[in-house]
DNA sequence: TATGAAATGCCATAACC
DNA sequence: GGTTATGGCATTTCATA
């Protein structure tokens, strides 16, 4: 559930804008949104502020990051209700290892996207996460081999 | 093939610290990291103009971004040699509704995860992609349902 | 080739209309 | 939302090792 905060077109562009770069002078933002520069500023401060822009941050070179092995589990769950999904769901999110982590339809039901520095590692998290789990009626493990498309933050369409 | 820049400590600091928040001020990480201003700034300016900093964005509220449909395609390809993999990875890396692809192992061999606005922009996408390739034999959809963790991009771990 | 220090200029901030 | 004065910060240049 979003907060209820109006984003008008000038925000909209602003943050368009602010994805690809967000070091870009107020200056040069205002002349494209067709505002003032403290306009431009106030509006950015409130994005902030507001919880819309969440971080401010570098993206490095994806070939530095991520080493070691990156593994995409599918695990299907016990037929149990949704109390426990959430409670799974919970568990997988507090653990550093998962990068991504999907509740879907389909063949199974979540979809895990985890990586480790070794196969010792991966396996202490498959234990501790999915066969100690009760909850967790089977997985399955694809190895990533290459990553051919990483999302990119300034890519996705924005909506309102 | 990461280009050889060579990292030192000081590098890896102020990188560890810059994919936390870019707008923290020279003077705030000389502190933290043992340099003067001036050597910081020179630093990061480096490590933009080499390429190890790629980008500098504002990540804003998931909530706000791929609205629509997020489909997670499981594919299996025809046996047929590395090639055929690569153009297909080629071209499933054009299409802007992928945000992220990978090879992998297992019981399939791309893992794609593609964002669409309306269930029929996703029946043009895998119409186009999957089904008019012949090399693709099967393919299977998880359709997401609700996202419970997404790469946070200051948490995956940095090398070199 | 790297650092640290100081002068310049740009930019965000804050208090106005 | 726009305008102006102030303060902060990055940039540049220089000296040094």
């Amino acid at each position: 559930m979003t907060k209820s905060v109006t984003l008008d077109n000038f925000d909209h562009k602003l943050l368009e804008l602010v994805r690809q770069n967000n070091l870009e002078p107020a200056r040069s933002l205002a002349e494209k949104v067709g505002l003032s520069e403290s306009a431009v500023l106030r509006r950015l401060r409130r994005l902030r502020k507001e919880g819309v822009i969440v971080a401010d941050v570098a993206i490095v070179d994806p070939a530095r990051l991520n080493a070691g092995l990156t593994m995409h589990v599918l695990v299907e769950m016990e037929r149990e209700g949704s109390a426990l999904f959430n409670a799974f769901a919970a568990g997988v999110a507090a653990r550093k290892e998962v990068l991504s982590a999907w509740h879907v339809t389909g063949s199974t039901d979540f979809l895990l996207t985890v990586t480790v520095p070794t196969m010792e590692a991966y396996e202490a998290f498959t234990n501790e996460v999915l066969n100690d789990d009760r909850r967790v009626r089977s997985f399955m493990t694809l190895v990533g081999i290459r990553e051919i498309v990483r999302q990119d933050p300034s890519r996705a369409p924005l909506v309102e």
